[in-house]
DNA sequence: TGGTAAAGTGACATAAGTGTCATTATTATT
DNA sequence: AATAATAATGACACTTATGTCACTTTACCA
C-alpha cells in the first residue's frame, strides 16, 4: 500500500545525535541533518514540524535505552559490582552525557515539544533516582569518602569518562586508567 | 580630535566570552553581542571583518592572559606546590577550558584569522610544554601513579574542574572535594 | 567656532534557515 | 492495469543573520 522509506529512524536518531555533537543546540538544521540522510529537506518536515521536535523526540529514545541499561545495576550485588557495571555502560556511550546538558537550551515551542521536555526530566529524575540509590549502597558500604558531596560524586563519574582521549591511547588501557583514577586519584600513597 | 568608545575592550571581551559560553560557535552572532554592548551591529564591523575574527582574537587575549599565569608554575618548588598553585588559577576561570574547544572549530575564512588561528595553536602548545614539565617534576619525585597516561592526567584535571555545581555545594567545600578526588579519587581506602 | 578624526548608525543587498504545500513517485492490493 | 496510501520533492514566502556603506554624532584643538 505503501512507498518505502528513504531511512530509518535508526539512521534518523543516529544522524541527529551526530549533528548535535558536532554543532550543538544552535547549529543544528534540517538542512545539515537531510543533507547527510540524502534526502530533502521538506521531508523532514512530513514527520517533525521543527527541528525542536525531532531533537527532543531523539532525546527520550536516548534516555529511554539508556535508562533501561541503568536499572540493570541492580541485579549486582554490593557497592563494588555496581560502580563495575555503571562505568561500563557509561563509558559505552560516554556521549550522551553531554547530549542531556542540551535539553535545557531548547525552548518549547509547541506541546509536543513541551511534552517532550517534561518526558526529559522525568527520564533525568528516574536516573538520578538509581543513581541515588547506588551512591547511598557506596555510602552503607562506606566506600565512599563521607566528606565528598553526592552531586561531586555523579558529576565526577560523569565529567570523567568524558575526557577526550586525544592521543589515542589504547581502550582497555585508558578504560583502566579511567577507573583507577576515579577510584583513588593520581597521586601516589605517599 | 576622537570620540569616545561606547564599549571598552574588557567588556567586549566577557561579551564574546560569555555569548560563546551560553551559544556554542553556531549560535554566536553579532547581533547578540552588539545587543548587549547597546550598540549597533554595524559598530562591530568597524573593528572585525566578521564574527570568526571577533571570536580568534578574543581567544588569543585570552590564551595569552592564561599563559601568564601558568607561566609562574615554576615560581613553585615542588610538585605539590605546583599543584595547589596549578588548581588554583584553573579553578579561578574554569570555563576557559570549554572556550579552548571551540577554536578547532572555527574556519580559516581570511588571512587574519588564519593567522590568529595558528597563534592559537601555537599558545596552545606552549601551555602543554609547561604542563608536561609540571607532569614530568610529579613522574620524577614519584608522586603520580606511573599507569596513567599523560595526556589522562592533564585532560583529568581540566575535565574535573570543570564540573558543574548543580546543586550550590559552597565554594571552599567544592573546591576542597575537587582537590581531594583528583588526589586520591572517591573512595576510602578499604 | 569651525575643521577633522574617529565612533556610531541604520538602510540596503545578499545569504541562509524555516515552514508550507501542491505535485510527483513508489509500491502493495485488488 | 487501476487504485489507494504513504513517501518524497522542490518551489514559494518568510524570517534571521551577514556584510557594506553613505551619513551622522561626538570631542578635541587650532
Amino acid at each position: 500500500m505503501a512507498r518505502e522509506r528513504k531511512f530509518s529512524k535508526e539512521l534518523l536518531y543516529s544522524t541527529t545525535r551526530d549533528t548535535l555533537l558536532n554543532h550543538g543546540y544552535d547549529g543544528f538544521t534540517f538542512g545539515k541533518v537531510a543533507e547527510r540522510l540524502k534526502v530533502s529537506r521538506g521531508t523532514l518536515y512530513k514527520y517533525f514540524e521543527n527541528k525542536e521536535e525531532l531533537i527532543t523526540d531523539y532525546m527520550v529514545f536516548e534516555m529511554e535505552r539508556f535508562l533501561i541499561e541503568l536499572q540493570k545495576i541492580d541485579e549486582y550485588e554490593g557497592f563494588q559490582a555496581q560502580f563495575e557495571y555503571l562505568l561500563e555502560i557509561i563509558l559505552e556511550d560516554s556521549e550522551i552525557h553531554q547530549i542531556r546538558g542540551i535539553a535545557f537550551e531548547i525552548p518549547a515551542i509547541n506541546n509536543k515539544v513541551s511534552a517532550n521536555i517534561e518526558q526529559i526530566k522525568a527520564l533525568h529524575q528516574d536516573m538520578y533516582r538509581y543513581l541515588q540509590g547506588f551512591v547511598d549502597l557506596g555510602r552503607n558500604e562506606n566506600r565512599l569518602k563521607q566528606t565528598i558531596p553526592d552531586s561531586l560524586i555523579l558529576g565526577f563519574i560523569f565529567q570523567t569518562v568524558d575526557i577526550p582521549n586525544h592521543f589515542g591511547v589504547p581502550t582497555a588501557k585508558w578504560n583502566a586508567s579511567i577507573k583507577e583514577v576515579i577510584r583513588h586519584g593520581m597521586f601516589t600513597e605517599n
